[in-house]
DNA sequence: TAAAATCCTGCAAACGTTTTCAGAAGCATT
DNA sequence: AATGCTTCTGAAAACGTTTGCAGGATTTTA
């Protein structure tokens, strides 16, 4: 691999005067940077960024936390943000971190060896002290998809529970009164949304009942799958179900199939985030779009004004959802079981 | 930020002493190695990996070039290799290179920049000299669900072309002979695939027919309907599709929903790869599956002989695929439209 | 033509590590 | 008491950059 001094030698030069040739800086004569620019690109030279980045004491990287198995839905967040900050300058790292706090730890290790200038969490870190860690090192972060208010920090996320309630008043405005839950407990997302349905139940006057709601274990497919069997194992008479993520949704629409109930005619579904599949499924997905793009961009702008020195804005940035009303909720027909407009 | 020698200002030694600890070298008295291990913890001290790489010469790191859209089978083939070199002590960092020709270019300055020790290819690059380069830089290379006989590298794949025979007999052997294909030009396991559909039909002797091929400009759910839909214009006759991936698949069949044209009854549709979606699908989609985890596992391993220095076998490494007749694909029933059996 | 300003260049320090080397200290063996 | 092992420790060099500084060369100004 060739060096800085290699390419000096090459040209007869100091290796200062390589680096401000290939630093674009003034004062070089040109036919010397002629020269040496030659070089660099017929040696391939590509200045080598821990060196770099040891003077400069700047990596122009920001880390990217997000989870081990992140799903679509974060992969195109993190497009967004990857192509906002491209337009800086900027690259970025993946941060991945399993399930276990103990991973959580060893996260928070390579993200200090790695002298980042920013830091996106795209996952939610239960443990208060990863923040404050980060937090009193200067490194700036932004919190994206979910939001701290006890640390203080900047974030961009929507507002989920309204969201929730709004997806939620959707299927009672189509006439469903029996609404099952597939719910989640694994980010606070899960309880936020969880907290929409009921407040859209209640806003309604139809009674919250814990027999409607499953809360499953992780946010796949196959979970939400399980959960619907369940759900309808123990109700018989739901005629709608909220499953708080689209690869849920899809999960549970699989059960209905299984169980020989067609959506939307037998029960309607609707998911929540608009993953890239689900306007493309047949039926498609009714279901509730976050701004994707504009997070992942509001969340690389903030970060890049932090960097800059630009002093952080600490209240959250709330931007608007969108409900899709597409095939898979529809309006109740037929009579009313029970006579009673509860 | 503290660095080593803040240590051991503190512990009131040198940092020879507390690089010694925190590498766990011999010959440090075990007192003085827990004083160093306290103030360490205390301080949350972690060394600079820039720093570190640069006097080792190496970073524990292997580059993972991926297409900037990856998709879900990239991503899950990621998991697997992420996993298999956490366990030999290496990390991983994402090189994501769009389809421009130039961001291969602006790929390979960024990988030269990294001082890393192996790369993963998970994108197939057009350019020779992309990989002459990375070659005779002597980073070890494995190209990872692709091959190329001609430059003679490792890699791990599966017999793409055998695969998509395998996949278009499959619904021969279920009855059909007017079998659309849905191929993409974009990478080589789209002519691969493309090659094995025409493959089987020969061997079937049913006739190749251009008309009854679309050649897609993208592997997107939505390349998938519009292909569908020209697909549908053109011929009319058809009673099974092979798409030549899972989303392209996911596309097609909503293309027959929008025509009122219900899979499996009215036409079959096989996919191909096993998105963790496919599964959980109504109805379930039938498709190839690529062993990602054994993929994955394998280039992993590979890598990381390379890195330790042992000579590389070049022979490609041909893993099995499973054909997994699932629900999108049904054996052809009523009348035989024309009498002979071509 | 002298002085001042500008342009160009290289030396050397610095960034935070690891590791070689040399030497000190302790201990056991002669 | 000298010798040879270990065990321990720190100084210093090295990794590949960037940049402040000093000085030389060139141009502009007076």
């Amino acid at each position: 691999m060739m060096n800085i001094k290699d390419i000096a030698r090459l040209a007869g030069v100091s290796a200062s005067t390589v680096s401000r040739v290939v630093n674009g800086k003034k004062y070089v004569k040109p036919e010397i940077r002629e020269r040496v620019l030659d070089l660099v690109r017929e040696n391939g030279y590509v200045p080598n960024n821990a060196a770099r980045s040891m003077v400069l004491k700047r990596t122009f990287t920001v880390g990217i936390v997000v989870p081990d198995a992140f799903n679509m839905f974060q992969r195109q967040l993190f497009s967004a943000i990857e192509r906002k900050l491209e337009g800086y300058g900027y690259g970025t790292r993946f941060f991945l971190v399993k399930a276990e706090p103990e991973s959580e730890k060893a996260c928070l290790g390579r993200l200090k060896a790695e002298m980042l200038d920013g830091v996106i969490m795209l996952l939610e870190v239960d443990d208060p002290e990863f923040y404050a860690v980060i937090a009193d090192s200067g490194l700036p972060v932004v919190l994206c998809t979910f939001g701290r208010a006890d640390l203080g920090l900047p974030s961009v996320h929507i507002d989920e529970e309204a969201a929730a309630k709004a997806a939620t008043a959707h299927l009672i405005g189509l006439g469903h009164e029996r609404i099952g839950l597939l719910a989640g407990a694994q980010f606070s997302f899960g309880k936020q949304r969880q907290a929409g349905y009921e407040a859209a139940l209640r806003e309604a006057r139809i009674p919250v009942m814990a027999g409607r709601v499953v809360v499953v274990p992780s946010y796949t497919a196959e979970a939400g799958r399980m959960g619907m069997k369940e759900l309808l194992g123990r109700e018989a008479d739901l005629t709608a179900i909220f499953a708080v993520t689209d690869e849920l949704a899809v999960g549970a629409i699989r059960a209905l199939y299984e169980a020989g109930r067609p959506v939307p005619d037998a029960m309607s579904v609707l998911g929540f985030d608009d993953i890239d599949i689900s306007a493309s499924l047949s039926p498609s997905l009714s279901t509730v779009r976050q701004p994707i793009a504009e997070i992942g961009t509001e969340a690389a702008e903030i970060i890049y004004r932090l960097i800059s020195g630009v002093p952080a804005e600490t209240d959250p940035i709330i931007l608007p959802y969108t409900l899709l009303a597409r095939e898979t909720t529809k309006r109740r027909e037929g009579r009313d079981r029970n006579g009673n407009m509860a």
